[in-house]
DNA sequence: AGCACGCCGACT
DNA sequence: GTCGGCGTGCTC
């Protein structure tokens, strides 16, 4: 009895969002299965396209005639029939559809890649041989199938040890490997999901000093196309694995999935940039709830989705037992005060010191000496500043201001607050001794050697040194705080934190020009207050996250339809349509609606239509010469406000 | 996305 | 009479 097959197509096309029944040829009859890549002719397209087996069935509704399967794309089922459902359920929830999410899910076939990949050795089996500072009961306690847990880390590095090797690492990667090898223990996979490639490179460090890199499938996004293609089809080998990556490993294929383990969830490399704009945190939510995998968030602070999720207990609160960090505070005043100097000198007789500063280059801003006006951009009139080189450059358009001259005619500048560059030189000054190193977001140092060195970083640059630093030093914390935005403070909060977690066990702290009750409680380490505090005021405010809150922009036409269709949900509250800057010469409104979590399905569903019916046939064309989206639709964008 | 079907204006 | 404009709709 000739079977056939329902396939969803791979394609970029909404309404191509259900499945494809094909006949299966005799020829591939056996071969054929759940999961599987394969060729089919589709529409009118000249080349083929690929499909993947959603489900074999004996018959099709279907009343015209079947095409059938073409051929088929390696020899492992390629679409896993869980990351299969959460791909069909992320589109929904995401106003998006599957082809989108399949794209994000499973790489392109790559037939060079394909050929030379080789299967590994067999994972041996370990005997429980490592060592660690925490308890067997607590790691137990986290591998439970269905725990969904948070846990604050330990701020500072911790020794883990397997089969007589010993490293030090990360509380958090301590943790995280533990778990995943409790689940090499018993045949299951765990996916280790980290923000960037600091994070990563130390978590690949880790699993190489313990001797684990054959179960290891890297994800790196930094790795060419080919090696991230052959870290899927590791994945994808029915043996369990350890998957370490960033966002797009959230959708990795994993044999027998034990765990899924989050760090820093609140970094914002988690929320995608692109479309269907979904953050990791709701992407591994919905897969736990589908593959009943634990879940374990780590991080040195806790965000408000965290708290939120801890006070309606979803998450359960499995916090680090150790001693709080020695933090001291300063009032506000000089910007290296008398604390910060004390404790960077300090510091410096015994090892490295971390300055953390708000921003890079040498001045963050520039003042004409005679009229006092701040110096724009003659294009975009964007605020200039000075980069590490010493040149004028605009913040918005990046161009450069090399012979600015004031509007009242003088060339003569005085300089705003100085930036990472400035402080470096100034402080190298200050200690001669020290061999002074920069890092920043543009040039940034993954870690350093022991010995006395002065690092001034910006946030999320700060590299690792091995044992971690004697003095860490949070010079710009109060610039960081006043950031005009919804998130500043538990992001302030973070950045401080993950810089003070750098710092060795009886190295000290300086939060500098903080007072009040924020300064009281980071002293004392007391992230669970802070973050409830800014939860409740969130809270009061009917902010993210105690409500979402999402986007839609197009032509003015558009939003003011689906504007119209929102406010029929009486739980939605619509804030604007207002217009936005675009680049294109098109304008471009958008329309900010609130809602309750528990609406969000609904509404998704309902502003997938509404886009496909009031954008019908008005697909325009991009700046590129590419056909883009005529809506954009964000379900969850905590970045408008 | 492609590509065909379909129903109204100026042409050999 | 009919060639062709691109609005509408379908793709197993």
């Amino acid at each position: 009895m000739p079977k056939i097959a329902k396939l969803a197509i791979q394609s970029g096309l909404p309404q191509l969002d259900r499945l494809f029944d094909y006949s299966i040829p005799d020829s591939l009859q056996s071969s054929v299965q759940v999961g599987s890549r394969v060729k089919v002719q589709f529409g009118k397209s000249k080349k083929a396209l690929d499909g993947f087996v959603v489900e074999i069935a004996d018959r099709s509704d279907f009343e015209g005639k079947l095409a059938e399967i073409q051929s088929i794309v390696g020899h492992q089922p390629a679409l896993q029939p869980e990351v299969f459902a959460l791909c069909s359920q992320l589109a929904e929830r995401s106003a998006s559809y599957l082809g989108e999410l399949l794209k994000i899910a499973v790489p392109p076939h790559m037939p060079r890649a394909f050929a030379s990949h080789q299967t590994t050795e067999n994972t041996k089996v370990l005997p429980g041989e490592y060592s660690s500072t925490f308890e067997t009961d607590y790691i137990e306690a986290l591998c439970e199938p269905s725990a969904k847990c948070f846990a604050l880390a330990e701020p500072r590095q911790v020794l883990i040890g397997y089969q007589g090797s010993e490293v030090a690492t990360p509380s958090w990667v301590s943790l995280f490997l533990l778990v995943s090898m409790k689940n090499l223990e018993r045949g299951k996979s765990s996916i280790i999901l980290v923000p960037d490639y600091r994070e990563h490179a130390m978590v690949i460090a880790a699993i190489s000093s313990l001797g684990l890199e054959a179960e290891l499938a890297d994800y790196s996004q930094e790795l060419p196309k080919s090696k991230q293609y052959a870290a899927f089809l590791k994945a994808l080998e029915p043996k369990p694995r350890i998957v370490v990556g960033s966002r797009s490993a959230a959708f990795a294929p994993a044999h027998n999935l034990g765990a899924i383990l989050v760090f820093d969830e609140a970094d914002r490399s988690f929320a995608d940039q692109a479309s269907p704009y979904l953050h990791t945190r709701d992407v591994v939510l919905v897969r736990q709830a589908i593959q009943k995998c634990a879940l374990l968030f780590a991080a040195h602070s806790i965000s408000t989705d965290m708290m939120r999720l801890l006070e309606n207990g979803y998450l359960q609160d499995k916090s680090m037992a150790f001693a709080a960090p020695r933090i001291s505070i300063s009032e506000p005043g000089l910007r290296v005060d008398s604390h910060a100097f004390s404790a960077i000198k300090k510091g410096l007789t015994e090892g490295a010191v971390l300055v953390q500063v708000s921003s890079l280059g040498d001045s963050t801003s520039l003042y004409c000496k005679r009229c006092d006006e701040a110096a724009s951009c003659k294009s975009c009139s964007g605020p200039l500043w000075i980069e590490r080189g010493g040149s004028k450059k605009c913040r918005w358009c990046n161009g450069f201001a090399l012979d600015y001259v004031c509007s009242c005619g003088s060339t003569e500048f005085s300089l705003g607050r100085p930036g990472s560059t400035r402080t470096a030189a100034e402080l190298g000054r200050a200690f001669p001794a020290a061999r002074v190193i920069e890092s920043t977001g543009e040039n940034r140092i993954i870690s350093i050697p022991q010995g006395k060195s002065l690092v001034v970083a910006t946030p999320g640059a700060e590299p690792y040194v091995e044992g971690g630093y004697f003095a860490v030093v949070l010079l710009d914390a109060r610039v960081l705080l006043a950031k005009q935005n919804l998130r500043s403070l538990e992001e302030a909060v973070r950045v401080w934190s993950n810089a003070v977690a750098k710092a060795r066990t009886g190295g000290s702290a300086v939060l500098v020009g903080v007072s009040g009750d924020l300064a009281q409680l980071y002293s004392l380490w007391n992230h669970s207050k802070i973050a409830a505090t800014e939860l409740a005021a969130r809270i009061e405010l009917q902010l993210p996250p105690a409500v979402r809150m999402g986007s839609i922009t197009a032509a003015l036409d558009m939003v003011t339809a689906i504007s119209n269709s929102l406010a029929l949900n009486n739980s939605v509250v619509r804030i604007g349509p207002a217009p936005v800057a675009s680049r294109t010469t098109e304008a471009l409104w958008r329309l900010i609606f609130k809602y309750p979590y528990a609406e969000g399905l609904r509404i998704a569903k309902q502003l997938r239509l509404e886009a496909a019916r009031v954008s019908a046939g008005k697909t325009r064309i991009a700046l590129s010469g590419r056909s883009a989206r005529a809506i954009t639709v964000k379900m969850n964008d905590a970045e408008v406000v």
